[in-house]
DNA sequence: TAATAATACTAAACCGATTTAGCTAAGTTT
DNA sequence: AAACTTAGCTAAATCGGTTTAGTATTATTA
């Protein structure tokens, strides 16, 4: 209950304050009418006060400066015993800040950008922001309407997942594995390159030369570079890609038949081939499904690795050797960027690119090769 | 009766109608000085109108019948062509509707509630609702204040997956797999029995009489419940469950690596058994590679059973055979539910508790007994 | 003693919509 | 011709805060 530590020594007459008949104090009329949440004009009127001085005392404004302590403290202790919350719409609409951004997204199901979501919710709560997502599942028509539905909900920047963009908005935006180049929108990436890089040397290492290849679908828009970046490094390591061992996927399914499948086309080629790098972890286990079957073993007979570390990958029999994307680490980049580009006045800067270093991960799929092992005997 | 102002499909063309005007219309010195949004008093000014009068055609109001067509045409279309989108916070300040509901998981990157949340989004974009969205990660001063801080920001419900919950809030609440029964909140529950049912029926169907158990962690809500179910669903068979077929997990990790440890305490106890029946997919997967560790054959010598259809369940090799909650339809069902309860005004029905029917997904980790298979022959 | 400064606040505009009550002009009825 | 309708709109209050410009009182300084 509310006992006032605070002294009337006021000459003046307060008019309401003063009414302290029993079980109808102002305190008590305050509290017993619950069907409406305390506001700070109740408040102020509690206190005695102008809801202009609550305003300033508790959002600590400089102007109250000249406000004694005692007051201050009246004030949050009112604030405190009425449970007074300030109503956030109200506040939004006079400072023009609604403290929420916006996720695009495919799908919020999918690993991949629930990772990334993870690492942009850390960021933003920590920095008291809120956000609204909105999955387009790849229909042309909503991701192009999401970024100004979601604008038109006062957001006051745009994450994009894994999204194609093409449009200009007023707002900051920051992409997360962006399509196509926008102007004006920073874009966070995966070093392919690097990728490319990790994994082929893990494998050139190995002892492995001939090494069969699945590429993504032609219109996933990481194939392009992915496979430019691989062939870099192919070249890099005086490895040869040979066209007859190299498939690509085909098909809009996230599930491992497709890898299954080209895995089949493959082994169809009779072509020898002692490693695997395939476009993903998904293809990379329908992969290993279609070599045991053919009775190869994993890895003994053949390596694989694939690409993203989901988290199926370590659940894998034998655990997938991948490339991991540090989603969780992009997003929360992502994150920051956008509250940056928020917050600073500054003109907002041309578009960018931020590249992301992947990490490898070696579990058990792939092995040196047999020749080696024999030859290390 | 409200009707919502939200624009579920409000008709628009691009602003392409530009191209043929003259230099200086009104119209381009509207559009001219985009460096303020339009608002809807713009709007009125260039309309020769006033404010009132744009808002009640704009919204289909009743009090706009006497206006003629001709008016309200040329108010959609001065709306159309100046870009207009009415300020979603001013609207909400007025209204006392924000259209947005919050959302309380463990972890957003995590697969369970992040599947829950593609069902939960499904349904409220359809009917023009967003969401917040608040990861508290198990942590208790997080699940005290997120309600809160959710309902500060003006959401309309709550939605909480997975989540314990105590507090009582004046705002509908729905909890998907909720913790421990509170008042006033409808609880979206899995009906466990049917989930033993399916799964132990399934394995007795297939001769196995002697089944192995892991059940869960203590500390983890769902162990008491399921492990109820499945003794009466073994009564219901008369299947025996023998103690020294159950072992326990411990600890909290997300790993495979839990349910691999008591797989090898199970067969430290040299007790024969033909079937396991793990608390989850993840420890079952881990059972597996314990299982082949030890040279056991997945499924012929023993059949395993997980919970959850993960999404690596599908992409185990071989398949896991498990029992599925229907969580996209969960929360599709909770998003549906928390705004019956706060469209309709009837006062908040008691604390109801839904039951989903699981799905049980035969795959290949399961298969007759060996005796059951040799007498068939 | 008058002017100035400091203290302790408050009135009122404002954010951008919605919504009620009402006003004016024209047409109809009595 | 007066009274009443109706059509076509608008003024102004309101939602619940923030913020600027000011006011009243007391204390200090010139």
């Amino acid at each position: 209950m509310y006992t006032s530590p605070v002294p009337k020594k006021k000459g003046k007459e307060g008019p309401q304050t003063l009414k302290n008949l029993p079980g109808d104090s102002p305190l008590n009329r305050a509290l017993s009418s619950q069907d409406q949440p305390m506001s700070q004009k109740r408040l102020a009127d509690h206190l005695g006060l102008s809801p202009a001085t609550v305003s300033l005392v508790l959002n600590n404004s400089p102007v109250a400066d000249a406000i004694p302590q005692e007051t201050k403290d009246r004030v949050f202790a009112a604030a405190r015993e009425l449970n007074y919350r300030p109503n956030f719409v109200a506040r939004s609409l006079r400072t023009q800040r609604s403290f929420m951004i916006g996720v695009i997204v495919p799908e919020v199901s999918e690993g991949y950008a629930a990772t990334v979501m993870g690492g942009i919710e850390d960021q933003l709560l920590e920095e008291g922001y809120f956000y609204l997502v909105a999955s387009h599942r790849h229909k042309a028509d909503l991701i192009d309407e999401y970024p100004r539905l979601l604008q038109s909900r006062s957001v006051e920047g745009l994450i994009a997942v894994d999204t194609p963009w093409s449009q200009h908005i007023a707002i900051p935006v920051v992409a997360v594995s962006g399509r196509g180049e926008s102007s004006g929108i920073t874009n966070i990436v995966l070093d392919h390159e690097r990728a490319a890089d990790l994994a082929l040397s893990h494998l050139y290492h190995l002892g492995h030369r001939r090494i069969a290849f699945i590429k993504g679908q032609e219109f996933s828009s990481d194939t392009e570079v992915r496979w430019n970046a691989i062939a870099k490094a192919a070249n890099r390591l005086r490895l040869e890609i040979r066209p007859e061992l190299v498939v690509q996927l085909e098909g809009d399914s996230p599930s491992p038949e497709l890898g299954y499948e080209v895995t089949h086309q493959l082994l169809a080629n009779r072509q020898l081939f002692t490693a695997l790098f395939a476009f993903n972890d998904i293809s990379a286990i329908g992969a290993i499904g279609a070599l045991r079957e053919s009775g190869h073993r994993i890895p003994e007979d053949v390596s694989v690795v694939g690409f993203d570390d989901i988290q199926s990958a370590a659940f894998q029999n034998p655990g997938l050797t991948t490339v991991r994307q540090p989603l969780r680490r992009m997003g929360r980049l992502a994150a920051e960027t956008v509250l940056r580009n928020i917050t600073s006045a500054a003109p907002r800067d041309a578009s960018r690119r931020i590249m992301m270093e992947p990490e490898f991960i070696v579990r058990a799929s792939t092995c040196a090769v047999a020749s080696a092992r024999k030859s290390a005997r």
